[in-house]
DNA sequence: TGTTTATATTAGTATATACAAAGAATGGTT
DNA sequence: AACCATTCTTTGTATATACTAATATAAACA
């Protein structure tokens, strides 16, 4: 059984600690895949806290997919790969931080360059008008897992390039601060092997399969971005879980 | 205040019921966007139930979107305008029918069989009971697109065996024939290698890279379904038109 | 009239308790 | 050894209670 050392400070949500708490002893390792958790009651008396409050935290881990919890068993680390909803815009650092791993960003290009033919028509602009270029290496826990590759229209998107593209996600700045908020997305995900290129900065082999999702996102019916990005399949999954409503699973 | 009329069998659990009730309230119409809940207190003693139990009930409904909870105002359901097409899944039919091709069927297997134990997990009943077995090939213009292995809640599906399995859909049997809306979905995607016998059903060759998507489907909490795909990805992708907007207002 | 103050309503959190249900461990019987 | 029943552990659900914090409403006041 591993101990936890978790101190609770009063003042904040207890549960919150706890869930945070836990979150981050997976994240250091203190708690690896499979391992098991103390139980609700042993834990509970540890933290000198009802183990009402602790089932509580326990849930939400659950719920987030970090635990399972089986009757009569106990409560055990996932072991699982990530999930991003397919179906679903988060940006890249909450569904990391979501998951317990520190994310973290690789900006390799950024510059404004001519739109090319395909990049033109994606952007709904003209060939050769400029339009900003940005790529970077997404990573979790310091193991590459996404490469991405975005155009933004120039035109609306320009003071992109004075922020901090390391850190921040781009999605989030268009919102926040250049108040261009997403109303539409059109994405196509498949499945695409590896170039030599991708390899390298991904850690796999060429050749390996990886997924492959093109999104544009409009502001109202202007495109504002054209992203192309690379999954590892080895860590990266996609989850969804909905209401269908009515009639959108039918033929 | 909306009369939900919610009774409450003993022997089921008590907070999925109060959830059930109100997600149905909410698909047929008693419940519009922005119509305010009972508030919990009220609700509990209607119901003659703890307001906890009432309180978890609501925690999860505003978890998974369906409901929004204002301290000091009361709980509401949530607009969903925003939302058009984000609980959306492009069928395999009507995707094929988009591209102009001609889909078919091929029914493999069908019979009952006792569950093992992964799939009385998924589908939530005993290892052991009876399940319908049901495995299809989805084929686009006489080339094999998916490999479809589905378990079914033998229960409640039973007249499932009755019908045509290689024309019509599945999903629409149950809900138009069999009366069992389908409330929730929750599926996963990844990506896999195909084995030598899928490889062969699917013309494609062995340790080739394959979609590989796993759903869930529910009426009320009741899994029905339990479904494997296995997608050729050199002629498959996925695709979403959705609008975002209520995710990316969120931090 | 407009503003402040007090009060009621409502969700959020935390506790203590109880029993149910699933799994594991034990011990005895055949 | 194999099998069965019993007991223990652990999570799942439900209840009753208490207090906090955000909001709305009503009353008091200037």
């Amino acid at each position: 059984m591993v101990d936890l050392r978790i101190k609770i400070e009063r003042g904040k949500v207890a549960y919150r600690q706890i869930e945070e708490a836990i979150v981050q002893a997976i994240r250091e390792g203190n708690l690896k895949e499979g391992d098991r958790l103390p139980s609700e009651t042993t834990l509970a008396e540890d933290l000198k806290l009802s183990r009402m409050t602790v089932n509580k935290a326990f849930t939400l881990l659950s719920q987030r997919g970090l635990i399972t919890r089986v009757r009569g068993r106990g409560s055990f680390v996932t072991p699982r790969k990530l999930n991003q909803g397919f179906f679903r815009v988060t940006s890249f650092n909450r569904s990391i931080a979501e998951m317990g791993m520190v994310p973290s960003t690789e900006v390799l290009e950024s510059r404004v360059e001519p739109a090319s033919g395909e990049v033109a028509k994606a952007l709904g602009i003209e060939k050769g008008a400029p339009v900003i270029f940005v790529k970077r290496l997404r990573v979790a826990d310091g193991v590459p897992l996404m490469l991405e590759t975005r155009y933004l229209n120039e035109a609306h998107c320009r003071p992109v390039l004075k922020e901090d593209l390391s850190t921040g996600s781009i999605h989030d700045i268009l919102i926040k601060k250049l108040n261009l908020p997403l109303t539409r997305v059109k994405q196509t995900l498949e499945v695409k092997r590896a170039s030599k290129k991708e390899a390298e900065l991904l850690g796999v082999r060429e050749g390996d399969c990886c997924f492959y999702m093109v999104r544009t996102t409009y502001t109202g019916e202007t495109p504002m971005t054209w992203v192309h990005y690379v999954y590892r399949s080895d860590r990266y999954r996609f989850e969804a879980d909905f209401n269908p409503m009515e009639d959108s699973l039918g033929e």
